[in-house]
DNA sequence: TATTGTTATACTCTATAACTATA
DNA sequence: TATAGTTATAGAGTATAACAATA
């Protein structure tokens, strides 16, 4: 039984943004199933991948989450095997995460397995058209605040 | 401390629209304390005054919100005094929500409240960008599954 | 004293199951 | 039997507080 967007809420972000949030991450987090990974664990791995090893508490910046958070998404993944966790030669108190050569296929796999699902998310629009709001997104977001700093 | 955005995430909508999100309804959860409501409240109070009055579970079909969660966000709005719960003629099992007068003044000025928080999400964009990128992400979002409709 | 990783804990959001009153 | 509203409950997701190891 689907029904329409309400007229009143046609420009209402928080409402945009939530809806379409939760079927991004419904069809990213099926099209992962294959890797037995969740999408914030992509999100690590293609993050690592572009940027080299980095501690938990930076790679958790990087995604936007909290260093108690992070803790969870690494685990999974060095479970799995696609990461380890090493000691850092400069700070003995922090892990260097490194990726695993398994977990380089895995981010490899897992890149393009999310890309067909983020075209499904936006079938309703044209090529040039999901490009653009990806685009526009990515601008209005140009400066990030880590999480819990000061709430 | 801010940053910037992982070059590997800069198309991974879950990321962008998750991101976005939290800041929105931060955003507007803050720009709407003067009225003692919440975004939910301010959607609701938004489609019952385009729409007219409806029952409770209508009212969550518009939002996208189930029927068990659509409970408390009306139970505010009565305590607020800004709806009332009344008995709808045809069935006597469902609550037609009706908007007082009070909640009509309180659903104008929220109306604006919430627009300009809007705005200031999407600062680092132009007006004509700001339009585009509302556009197109309703247009993304052209049928909806209510909630709990099959997960 | 401050910081990294960690655990325990709490809070928010949202859904499923089960109840009641109506239909 | 089925549906509207309600409550209790459980599951994500994410944060704060506190601790051990290290700086």
């Amino acid at each position: 039984m689907p029904d329409t967007i309400p007229e009143s809420l046609r420009g209402r972000l928080s409402y945009l943004l939530g809806t379409l949030h939760r079927r991004a991450i419904d069809l990213e987090t099926e099209a992962l199933t294959p890797l037995g990974i969740g999408v914030k664990q992509q999100a690590a791995l293609d993050v690592l991948a572009g940027e080299g090893p980095m501690t938990q508490q930076r790679l958790g910046l990087r995604l936007g989450i909290d260093r108690t958070t992070i803790v969870a998404v690494v685990d999974g993944l060095q479970d799995a095997g696609l990461i380890e966790r090493t000691r850092a030669p400069a700070d003995r108190r922090a892990h260097l995460i490194v990726v695993t050569e398994s977990g380089r296929a895995a981010q490899r796999r897992g890149r393009h397995l999310v890309r067909q699902a983020e075209r499904d998310l936006l079938s309703a629009l044209t090529d040039e058209e999901r490009d653009a709001v990806t685009g526009l997104l990515a601008r209005a977001l140009p400066e990030r605040t880590p999480p819990g700093a000061g709430r």
